[in-house]
DNA sequence: AGGGTACCCGTA
DNA sequence: AACATACGGGTGCCCT
């Protein structure tokens, strides 16, 4: 089977408990390995661009943009990644799209009548602040009114941000700073939460309720440039968690009668692949120990041991921790942790000079990648960066940046990405469970299920082995567990 | 009316 | 001048 959308196509054959033909090629994913940041995936862009020719769905075009997309991945070393992983990770997405996940409908709709009606409320209290009413969700209005009508202003020693076309920012971060100056801004603050939460998931959520109970999200194979998937229509994999709402939201998605909800959470992934990679003996021997790691940070960089270390230092070294991920820059990091730029300074000097091969890893990889103009991962996995020879100061930095966290995060999402497959191979294997597990969704370094009550025990025990054993890094890959009645009361 | 963009904000 | 990576998506608002 050869061509474009075949997850669509396979989800189609499954329904219908038709066969899965054995060579599966989709075209989209082959030229999304070979380049991950075309503009779309679609035959009417790529023909033309790569094989000159029109797009017209014929087996003569299909055949040709195969024949073109073999050649290169041979080239480019990656036959492996896309038979090996990307193919057969079509058919789990394909049985994890249909699998869908439940929701109570009759919980989401309590939900969207008390948020509107608490919308109200917040509405007019927020009028009578103001002494107008105006559209609270224009940015525009509402910084004419905060800024201008009631005169707010910041506090001594406090800059205020402005946004790129130089407005005054009304986003969250400014809001905060603001909050003592004016009763109005933590009745905004309310009201943007439960605004964001009722137009962005309440209500889209409603609409995609399927007719079986259920949400079936699209996951896009080709939708990220460093290998990760996404997730549209909804977009399951940015889910509000931590708050009161969120909380209330995620109460409403529920498991099959008998099952529960089972998520499977790789602990620190990103950051074990970072331990990994660059070698270097210091994380590595923390987690080796299966130490806190952030902990561990806080006491290197503060130069006391760890159990000097306060809340406040390991905060600190878990913004530090997951910047040097990114590649962050002391300004970012001052910015992030309210440190001063001077002491945001010292402690990334100190970062690295507790963690050398850190650095010495990342000055590799832009070393790499300025000669090649390209950065891969340790699948052969690739993503291009032209930027990076840019002779705009900014765009070479932001490509180095890129570069120095692609290997990173594009590894973390390989190592899902082949637990994933192994599940389901797993699946298909055991009879016994047959209908007793079911994936549902993927979040990045997470996978839910819903699990039948009496194999909860044993699955537990098989997925995570699996989900730990998918890949050799040179310290362990941890499993966190958890389940429940509903994606909320999870434990 | 529909497209493009600015701003804002949710997640890993 | 930009200064932390990767996404999807809602609403406002200006344009055609």
């Amino acid at each position: 089977m050869i061509g474009f959308d075949l997850k669509e196509k396979i989800k189609d054959l499954k329904k219908t408990r038709r066969g899965i033909p054995e060579e599966i090629f989709d075209l989209g994913v082959a030229f999304w390995l070979i380049n991950p940041d075309e503009e779309n995936y679609t035959g009417e862009y790529l023909a033309p661009k790569y094989i000159h020719r029109e797009f017209d769905n014929s087996e003569e075009v299909l055949d040709e943009l195969r024949i073109y997309a073999v050649d290169k991945l041979k080239e480019l070393g990656m036959e492996k990644l896309f038979y090996k992983l990307e193919m057969p990770l079509l058919l789990v997405l394909a049985d994890m799209e249909i699998n869908g996940i439940g929701v109570n409908k009759d919980k989401l709709e309590i939900l969207n009548k008390a948020a509107g009606k608490k919308l109200l409320e917040l509405t007019q209290k927020i009028y009578k602040e103001a002494g107008a009413s105006f559209n609270i969700n224009s940015p525009k209005q509402l910084g004419g009114i905060l800024f201008n009508k009631l005169s707010i202003g910041a506090p001594a020693g406090i800059k205020i941000k402005k946004t790129p076309t130089g407005a005054v920012s009304t986003d969250f971060e400014t809001l905060v700073l603001l909050k003592k100056e004016h009763k109005i801004i933590d009745l905004i603050l309310e009201y943007r939460e439960l605004f964001k939460l009722q137009s962005t998931y309440i209500k889209p959520f409603l609409e995609l309720i399927a007719k079986d109970g259920r949400i079936h999200t699209n996951y896009l194979q080709t939708g990220t440039v460093t290998g990760r998937l996404s997730s549209e229509n909804p977009n399951m994999q940015n889910i509000p968690a931590g708050n009161k709402s969120a909380d209330e939201f995620k109460d409403c998605f529920e498991p099959a009668r008998g099952y529960s909800l089972v998520s499977f959470d790789y602990s620190q992934i990103e950051l074990r692949v970072l331990a990994s990679l660059s070698g270097d003996p210091k994380m590595i021997e923390a987690f080796n120990n299966d130490l806190d790691i952030h902990k561990m940070t806080a006491a290197q960089v503060n130069n006391v041991p760890l159990e000097k270390v306060t809340p406040q230092m390991r905060q600190f070294a878990k913004t530090l921790n997951f910047g040097m991920v990114y590649g962050m820059g002391f300004i970012a990091f001052a910015k992030s942790s309210g440190l001063s730029a001077a002491d945001a300074k010292k402690f990334i000097a100190e970062y690295f000079s507790d963690f050398k091969q850190i650095k010495k890893w990342q000055e590799k990889v832009k070393e790499d990648a300025r000669k090649n103009c390209f950065v891969s991962n340790l699948n052969g996995r690739r993503r291009w960066l032209l930027n990076i020879v840019s002779s705009s100061q900014f765009l070479a930095k932001q490509a180095e940046r890129e570069a120095i966290n692609m290997p990173v995060q594009s590894l973390a999402a390989d190592i899902l990405k082949i637990a994933m497959i192994k599940i389901g191979e797993e699946l298909r294997l055991r009879d016994q469970w047959n209908d007793k597990i079911r994936l549902l969704l993927t979040i990045h370094d997470e996978l839910l299920f819903e699990i039948k009550d009496d194999i909860i025990k044993e699955a537990k025990g098989v997925i995570s082995g699996l989900m730990e054993g998918a890949f050799k890094l040179s310290v362990p890959l941890k499993v966190s567990i958890e389940s429940g009645r509903t994606w909320n009361k999870m434990d």
